[in-house]
DNA sequence: TAAATTTTTGGAAGCGTTTCCAATTATAAA
DNA sequence: TTTATAATTGGAAACGCTTCCAAAAATTTA
C-alpha cells in the first residue's frame, strides 16, 4: 500500500502539499496539484483511514444503535440511512444492542460505549428500547446523537418522531366514521412510549365520539405475528360481538385477518380491521389492509441529515413535519 | 480521554506493560497487572481504535456488502450476523452498494474498495448483485471475503449457499404429488443465478414426472409484491386453466394470493400456490402459505464464522449442510 | 529596481498504539 | 554463595496521517 510519503516522493513535492491536495484545503498551485494527482493515480494511493482518524479525531462514520433490526420495514429504513451516508462519503456502523438477553443492567450503555470507542462521530438511536435515563446519561459525554422514533423533552431538537397519538386517533375516528360502535383493539407493545401514545389516541377518538370501549375489548400485543394471532383468538373467545378491531401494527393486523378467515369469519363483512405502519405488504393481504401510513423513512432521512449537518458542517435541508396518513384499502366495512 | 501513557504513569509502570495487560499477551506479573487494572478503572481508559489499527493493521470490523438490504428476511439475517460479531467483540460495517442507479460500470468495485479502505478485515458479499468477474478480481487483492447465497467455483470454500435447484425441484414435485398437471410459474429474477437454478429445478421436476409446461405458463418475476400481482394477472388473462402456481418467493406468492382472491378465485380450491423462502409472514397469509423453507440464517452464521475463524484465528464450528425443507400449510389442494 | 505583500511550499511534531529488544529482576541450579 | 536461566520490564521506533510554521517563491506596490 502506497503512503503519502510515496506519493510525495514520486511527485517530487513535500507531504504537506499532498495532504493539502487530498483534503482539498490550503493553497496549492495548479502545477503541483497536477503532479500530485498523477502520482496518486500511478500508485493507486488511498489515504489510510486509521491514521487520518488518529490525528483528526473524525471517523466519517456514524453508528446505528437499535434492537429492532429484525422488523420488517426497518431494513428499508436502514437502506435510506445508508444511502444518504454514502452520498456524503460516510459509513454506517450497525450495532444490535440486544439488551434483553443479557443480565447486565448496564448492557445498553456498554454497547453504546463500545460503539463510541470503536469510532463513530455520531449515533442514531433507533426506537425506544433504551431508557430515557440511559440516553440522557450518554448524551452528556457524547452529544452527537439523534433519536429516531423516540422523544425526550430535554433534547427535543435531537428527536425525530411523529405524532403517534394523532395517528391512533385517526384510526379510531375512521372506524367510527364507518359506523362502528363496538370496537376491539389489539394494542402495540405498551412498554414502548409510541405504543402507549397511539393507544391513547385511539381511546380518545372513541371517547370524543361517545363510543364506549370497556377493558375486555382490549388485548395487549407485542407487534409480532404470533401474538397477533393469539390476541384475536383471545378476543373471539370472549364473545363480545365487536364489529371492528384496531391493531397496533400491520403484522398484528395481518395475523388477525388470517386467523379470522381460518375461523370462517369474513373480513371486512363480519369484522373490520385497521392496521398501523403501512408496511409494504399491507397492500397484499387478503383483503388488503386499511392502515395508517407512518413517515418512517422521512424521519430517518431527517435524522441522518441532522447529524450530517452538525458533524460535518453541511447544510442539508431537513424536513420537520412528518405526515401521517390513513390509507384506505379493503379491510374496513361501512356499516352505518 | 485518557491514553495509555496516563495509565502507565498512574500505575507507575511502562507503557509496554500496559499494552501487554490490555491485550492479554506477553508476561506481566500479577502485582503489576493489578496496579494497571486499577489505573485503567480509575481513568476509565479505553484504547484508541484508530491508533491500534494503525499499527496492527487489524480493524476488528467486517464489512457487509449487499444491495438487497430492503428485502424482508434480510434484516433478520443481518441481526444474526451482527450478533455473532458482537459476541466476538467485532463490529459490522454495512454498505448498500446500490450499483444499478449509477452509470459508472465500476460502481460495484469502487464501493467495495471504499469499504476496504475504510477499514475492515473481511467482507461478506450478500447475494448475487455483483458479478463473478468483479468478485474474483477483488478476491485477488483482498482475499478475506465470503459469499452469502452465491457461488463461484474458483473460490468454492468461501461460498455459503444451498441447493436452489433441489429446492425448486421439491416445489414442483409437491405440486405433482398433489395431482396437479397444469402448472404455471412466476419465476424469481432470472438475472440472478439462484433464481435460474430454482427455476430449472422446478422445470426438471415436472419433466421427470412427465408433466408438460409450455412457455406461456411461465412469467418472469422480480421478487416484488407489485410484479407478483402483475404477473398473476398476466397469467390469468391468458386463460390457460392451470390449477397451481409456483412462485419465485413468498412475496410473489402473497401478491398472487391476494390478487386471486380479489378476482373471486379461491386459493387453494381453484388454484394452489407454492411459495419460496418461508418468510415469517408465510404462516399468516390467507390461506397460509405452503412454501420452501430456505436456510438463510444458518448460511449467514456459517459465513460469518468462516470469516471469524480465518481472520482472528478462532475455531468456531461451521455448519456445512444447509437443509431445505417443504413447509406444508394451506395453499395447496390435493386434486388427485 | 527595491520593498512590501501574498501565495506556495517542505517537513517537523504529534496523534495513541504495538512491537521489539536490551536491561533488569526473580528463580533455579550448582 | 555464585552462576545460569527464565520471567518481567521500560521505552524507543514505527505506523501514516494532519497541522502548523518558518522559509521560499511569486506577485504587487512604490
Amino acid at each position: 500500500m502506497a503512503t503519502i510519503i510515496d506519493v510525495a516522493k514520486l511527485a517530487g513535492v513535500g507531504i504537506g502539499s499532498v495532504s493539502r491536495v487530498i483534503n482539498g484545503k490550503g493553497s496549492v498551485s495548479e502545477k503541483t496539484k497536477q503532479k500530485i494527482n498523477n502520482a496518486i493515480e500511478a500508485l493507486n494511493y488511498k489515504p489510510n483511514n486509521s491514521a487520518r482518524s488518529l490525528v483528526s479525531k473524525k471517523f466519517n462514520t456514524i453508528g446505528i444503535w437499535g434492537t429492532e433490526l429484525a422488523g420488517t420495514f426497518n431494513s428499508q429504513t436502514l437502506r435510506v440511512i445508508d444511502h444518504e451516508l454514502i452520498n456524503h462519503g460516510k459509513h454506517c456502523l450497525v450495532t444490535n444492542g440486544d439488551i434483553s438477553s443479557k443480565d447486565n443492567p448496564n448492557a445498553a450503555i456498554q454497547s453504546v460505549d463500545d460503539l463510541i470507542s470503536k469510532g463513530c462521530d455520531g449515533i442514531i438511536f433507533w426506537g425506544t428500547d433504551i431508557s430515557n435515563y440511559d440516553i440522557t446519561y450518554i448524551e452528556k459525554y457524547f452529544p452527537n446523537i439523534v433519536l429516531l422514533n423516540n422523544h425526550i423533552q430535554q433534547i427535543d431538537e435531537k428527536c425525530f418522531y411523529f405524532d403517534h397519538y394523532r395517528a391512533g386517533y385517526m384510526a379510531g375516528q375512521h372506524l367510527v366514521d364507518n359506523g362502528h360502535k363496538s370496537i376491539a383493539c389489539i394494542t402495540g407493545d405498551l412498554k414502548t412510549e409510541d405504543g402507549r401514545q397511539r393507544h391513547q389516541g385511539f381511546l380518545d377518538s372513541l371517547n370524543d365520539n361517545a363510543v364506549a370501549i370497556s377493558p375486555e375489548y382490549i388485548v395487549e400485543g407485542d407487534y409480532s405475528f404470533l401474538k397477533g394471532r393469539q390476541s384475536i383468538l383471545d378476543l373471539l373467545k370472549r364473545d363480545l360481538g365487536f364489529s371492528a378491531v384496531f391493531c397496533g401494527n400491520d403484522k398484528t393486523a395481518m395475523a388477525a385477518i388470517s386467523t379470522l378467515v381460518i375461523n370462517q369469519i369474513r373480513v371486512p363483512e363480519d369484522i373490520s380491521i385497521v392496521g398501523y405502519d403501512d408496511y409494504d405488504m399491507a397492500a397484499f393481504t387478503s383483503p388488503s389492509l386499511t392502515t395508517i401510513r407512518v413517515p418512517f423513512d422521512d424521519m430517518a432521512l431527517a435524522a441522518v441529515r441532522y447529524l450530517l449537518n452538525n458533524l460535518y458542517d453541511l447544510n442539508l435541508t431537513i424536513q420537520h413535519n412528518f405526515q401521517v396518513e390513513l390509507i384506505q384499502r379493503n379491510s374496513v366495512n361501512n356499516i352505518s
